[in-house]
DNA sequence: ACGCTAGTTGCAACTCGTTCGCATCTGAGA
DNA sequence: TCTCAGATGCGAACGAGTTGCAACTAGCGT
């Protein structure tokens, strides 16, 4: 199997034991924060909300998790422009892929699922000969409300 | 000026000079290097190059000198699906935007022009109303090659 | 040709995200 | 319940990139 499914959210920790992975506490805690998290977490911040639910959660326990998450393709590591700093943020793996767009001024981040990058991809495959496993389009710029406010129109 | 426009090879040097930016001996030997490499040096690479023009470049010059190119938008920095290590990798922009084709079996790097992508790049600016400055595709999978090999069909 | 100074440099020490080694602990199959 | 491969916490280490600072220099004005 080269690349999971589509699959619906809560579905983490079963996805877990069906691959015969060894569930602890703290992976249960940590896919609870990957499964409950609205979006774009980095390291440190799952870190501290796992150790909500389980307070000796470690931090390399986090790094290693989510090696194990990105391995098995269940999360997908993002650098989102690197717009704070050259860490990663991780997102559950979900439906299709989406584009990130990075707003430079306000540093707020867009999503956005489209056709167009379905057939780019598509047309990656066939025209390259390329087997497409991972794909990550990110985009810097200006979202609407900065592009009224000031800069470049 | 939003955005700097498509150049041809050879002229990173002038372009400095045009935008006022002093020129020294260490970024004459780093330009040197970014405006010959064939592609993809990540900064220990483009230090090593532009020390055998310049011995006494150091480090944070180079480090320096690629954030001030990469302001000017006269550099594109890439993650290339960090195939290796967490580093970064850099190359001149030139004409249009370029897809990055990562095979995360023999490691080596393609570049693709599509159509499609500008395509996408409009429907974004269009539909999201987001000014697109800076874009980044990267797609990890497998080559022609190592497809036929081993990997997944 | 020369002096001035804002901008640039080398250096070494630092930050920050991430990984590692290792002794200890634990999940889950027999 | 026993067992042990595999997972953990801890602290030390890593590697990429940054910073503070004193010394240097490009290139303007004279």
């Amino acid at each position: 199997m080269p690349l999971p499914r589509t699959e619906m959210p809560g579905r983490l920790q079963a996805q877990f034991s069906e691959r015969g992975i060894r569930m602890t506490e703290q992976r249960r805690a940590i896919l609870s924060v990957m499964e409950t998290a609205s979006k774009h977490l980095d390291a440190s911040q799952i870190l501290r909300k796992a150790q909500k639910i389980d307070a000796s959660v470690d931090r390399s326990t986090v790094y290693r998790t989510l090696r194990l998450l990105k391995r098995q393709g269940l999360i997908d590591e993002l650098d989102l422009m690197h717009i704070n700093g050259e860490g990663h943020y991780y997102e559950r793996r979900l439906g299709r892929d989406h584009i990130h767009m990075a707003c430079l001024r306000c540093g707020k981040i867009a999503e956005f699922v489209s056709d167009e990058f379905e057939k780019l991809k598509q047309q990656v495959e066939k025209d390259c000969r390329f087997r497409v496993l991972i794909s990550r389009l990110e985009i810097g710029g200006y979202c609407a409300a900065c592009r009224g406010a000031q800069a470049a129109g």
